[in-house]
DNA sequence: ATGATTTATCGAAATATTTAAATAAATCTT
DNA sequence: AAGATTTATTTAAATATTTCGATAAATCAT
């Protein structure tokens, strides 16, 4: 079931707060990178120069904004990037445009 | 002249940064609100429940990220958006999708 | 079951941001 | 020129964020 996230000022002030730091941005290149999708600590802990709780903060930010959406395997956690938030932040910038 | 902004990862945190506040989302906003311009003070100090040197430091942020552009006028400063910008925010972020 | 691996949480220190009072600077009005 | 108005700057306090060590929790491998 899809979740319907309606885009206020509110939801888009977090998702900007979510894409303002450098490792976050970081992550989300990493994952768009892995085409499929992208097994977590292997995976980012080693591009990140991050130790592993920091990383473990900054994707629980980027997963309760629903940017990234993860899916648990074994031990593993994997996460894929949420188009339909991306969509609809872009909806709201274009809101504020003349 | 038109100033070539090249938007990378570091201008696109910036600018997520300056989106990251409910205060700034609230002025451009009323920037928006003003159709043509909107001249500063009386404008937005009133909308704000904010002291006058906060919202200078937030105006600053923005215009420092280029969102907004200023124009003195005698001692009223003028502020437009910048579509331009907004636009290639948004470009960026269609990169970080999949 | 024991030990290894992966991820999450807690607590605290370091750093950054936000806010406003005081005051300066610029420009307008008279 | 003197006073009023608008905007900018400085400084400091309050608040929020980032970071990591320690440790817990979950699951895997043997």
């Amino acid at each position: 079931m899809e979740t319907v996230t309606q885009m206020n000022q509110k939801k888009a002030e977090k998702i900007s707060k979510a894409l303002a730091d450098p490792n976050r941005l970081q992550i989300l290149k990493e994952i768009k990178r892995q085409k499929q999708e992208c097994l977590y600590c292997v995976d980012i802990n080693d591009t990140l120069n991050l130790a592993q709780p920091s990383i473990a903060h900054h994707l629980k930010l980027l997963v309760d904004t629903e940017i990234i959406q993860s899916e648990k395997e074994g031990r593993n956690v994997k996460y894929r990037l949420n188009n339909k938030v991306i969509d609809e932040y872009i909806a709201f910038l274009e809101t504020l445009k003349r």
